[in-house]
RNA sequence: GGCCCCAUCGUCUAGUCAGGUCCAGGACACCAGGUUUUCAUCCUGGUAACGGGGGUUCGAAUCCCCCUGGGGUCACCA
């Protein structure tokens, strides 16, 4: 039994993908249960829209839950509660941790605290200076009837009260940690307004729901030994725990939405802007963000920023992976391969292997860099050698739908066209947002495009004979080509140049000069299959007509 | 700063637990050639690492200690 419980306060990060992801796959290897818990005891910043963004990022990576809230993603249900151990919202577990609660106070292992904000500061400042770490600890000559009388009255909050040992974690990665009782204070286990904190709910919850594996990150490895006091103090038993290495950025910062604002605040200044380039951020909001370094602006503001200033932002979430157009398998794949690995040379898998292989045993014990260069060099090589032509037109597709409507729309008036589209596009794409570069030059009207003069120079212009003076004759043959096939028009064109005693690159060069004003295009036969025979006489008409003046 | 964790190519890592088969293997990136009508591919080759110092041992990337370096944590956030 493992769970993956995040706390609905933002996206899902992809380190929080991975560990999800793990839990997941140690569920399934062992032919357990993986179970959705959302940590929302934080009223402030919890949200539904948040828990709903979360489970649709699961459900794209391909990481279903069998026990948890039910919802329905894409048409697929998940969740249930089999065993009646709901409600996977621990903001509706109030009472549950209230009789928890009444135990510890009952057992005199809890005891309220009344503490101000301030006090609790100057104790922290005071550690500090005497280089230590900071510890409450219950106050001397404590007077607990009192306080419970007290707390009747008064806003505090409960705190556990530490036994004095030390504690000693159990971990599958890291093998045995002990931490001392000096390090260990009366942490609070309900805040003022009733609810309980995350070391308690986390207690509590996996217990009653039957837990029996904890996968984490270990930043929470500190945390541990608070947990277990907790455990034995309340009679629970401990699961098993695995804490694994952390990912960071290349540069070893943290991946952080905050990296988004720090791009894009580079490339406003790199551009000189003094005004904001998007609707969505306001004069006066524009310049306090940009002067102050710290100060960050919505996802969606960000994202209107850099789109007006073409620059692409660090994907840090995995919602920014996916309008990436990174494939799911693929983020898999990669975010696996960071603190885990089957050994030997295996690196490219998919999640059935995983959910297969998968083992504590085989996590690492040093955090990792996130390194996007390999991760789009998976990407890539997934789309353009393990992809078919039509199973690579659904996916892009169904990417357009949700990312680029224009591009969406196109596909959808012409499905046949939209098929040749892909096969033009995918041996050249690496992620399914740059594939549409490819066949861009198609959706374009015959007339919406200018001329790459370095293109017109060597394709057009140069050369004897030059590619213009070749134009018309080849334009000529391309009127009477049956049918308007790649293959045909293959055939066609090589046939002219053998005939003419051309070289292919005399014919080929200052067509796609005259199809997409540039030097670049899919092969030619699909490049213009892609167009209507009006389109590509037009362009060429176009094309005589704009270069002969000159 | 206290406590805790970690340490192999630039990056992800295999090898470490059971010391010799490792003058350290793979992948990404990079460099040099080649194939290709453009682009993208593809092929061949190359540069590149056991953080430092002490031990233990016939023998250490592997075991021990110290140092150094990196990271986590020290909330009525989770």
């Amino acid at each position: 039994m493992t769970r993956f419980a995040p706390s609905p306060t933002g996206h899902l990060h992809i380190g929080g993908a991975r560990t999800a992801l793990f839990c997941w796959a140690a569920a399934r290897r062992a032919g357990g249960t993986f179970l959705l818990r959302i940590e929302d005891t934080d009223r402030k910043r919890s949200s539904f829209d948040a828990v709903r963004g979360i489970v649709e990022d699961l459900a794209w990576l391909g990481i279903g839950w069998d026990e948890g809230p039910e919802l329905g993603v894409d048409g697929v249900e998940l969740g249930g509660d089999p065993r009646g151990v709901g409600p996977f919202f621990q903001s509706d577990r109030g009472d549950l941790y209230d009789a928890k609660f009444a135990e510890l106070i009952e057992k005199g292992l809890a005891y309220p605290a009344f503490d101000t904000p301030e006090e609790l500061g100057a104790m922290r400042k005071a550690a500090e200076a005497a280089k230590r770490s900071f510890v409450y600890r219950q106050p001397e000559g404590y007077d607990l009837a009192a306080a419970l009388e007290r707390a009747k009255t008064e806003s505090h909050v409960l705190r556990f009260k530490m036994p004095a040992e030390p504690v000693t974690v159990h971990d599958e990665v890291l093998g045995e940690v002990t931490f001392p009782y000096e390090e260990l204070d009366d942490l609070v286990i309900r805040k003022a307004d009733g609810m309980p904190t995350y070391h308690f709910a986390v207690v509590v919850d996996d217990a009653l729901m039957g837990v029996t594996d904890v996968l984490r990150g270990q930043e929470h490895l500190n945390n541990t030994p608070k947990h277990v006091a907790l455990q034995r103090a309340l009679g629970l038993p401990a699961p098993r725990y695995a804490h694994m290495p952390l990912i960071f950025n290349v540069d070893g910062t943290k991946m952080s939405k905050r990296d988004k604002d720090k791009t894009a605040k580079k490339a406003v200044k790199d551009a000189k802007l003094e005004s904001s380039p998007a609707e969505s951020v306001d004069g006066d909001e524009f310049t306090k963000w940009l002067k102050d370094k710290t100060r960050q602006l919505t996802r969606e503001q960000v994202g209107d920023v850099a789109k007006a200033l073409d620059v692409a932002l660090p994907e840090i979430d995995v919602e920014d992976f996916r309008a990436a157009g990174y494939l799911p398998e693929v983020v898999v794949n990669f975010i696996a391969l960071l603190g885990w690995n089957p050994g030997g040379d295996v690196e490219r898998f998919d999640a059935a292997f995983l959910a297969e292989n998968f083992g504590t045993d085989r996590i690492g014990k040093s955090n990792s860099k996130f390194d996007r260069e390999k991760l789009l060099a998976f990407n890539a090589d997934t789309i353009q050698h393990q992809m078919s032509d039509e199973d690579f037109a659904d996916q892009w597709y169904e990417w357009a739908r949700r990312f680029d409507e224009r591009l969406a729309a196109w596909a959808q008036c012409d499905r046949k066209r939209w098929a040749l589209a892909a096969k033009a596009a995918r041996p050249r794409t690496k992620t399914l947002s740059d594939a549409s570069g490819a066949i861009a030059f198609a959706i374009e009207p015959d007339d919406g495009f200018g001329y790459d003069e370095k293109a017109v120079k060597k394709g057009l212009l140069k050369g004897e004979p030059n590619g213009l003076s070749v134009l018309p004759d080849i334009r000529a043959v391309l009127e009477m080509t049956e049918p308007w096939e790649p293959e045909a028009i293959e055939k066609a064109i090589h046939g002219f140049a053998e005939a003419r005693e051309l070289g292919l690159g005399k014919v080929a060069a200052p067509l796609r000069v005259a199809l997409t004003g540039t030097a670049v295009s899919p092969p030619l036969g699909e490049s213009l299959a892609l167009l209507t025979r009006e389109s590509v006489l037009a362009r060429i008409d176009r094309c005589i007509d704009a270069h002969t003046e000159a």
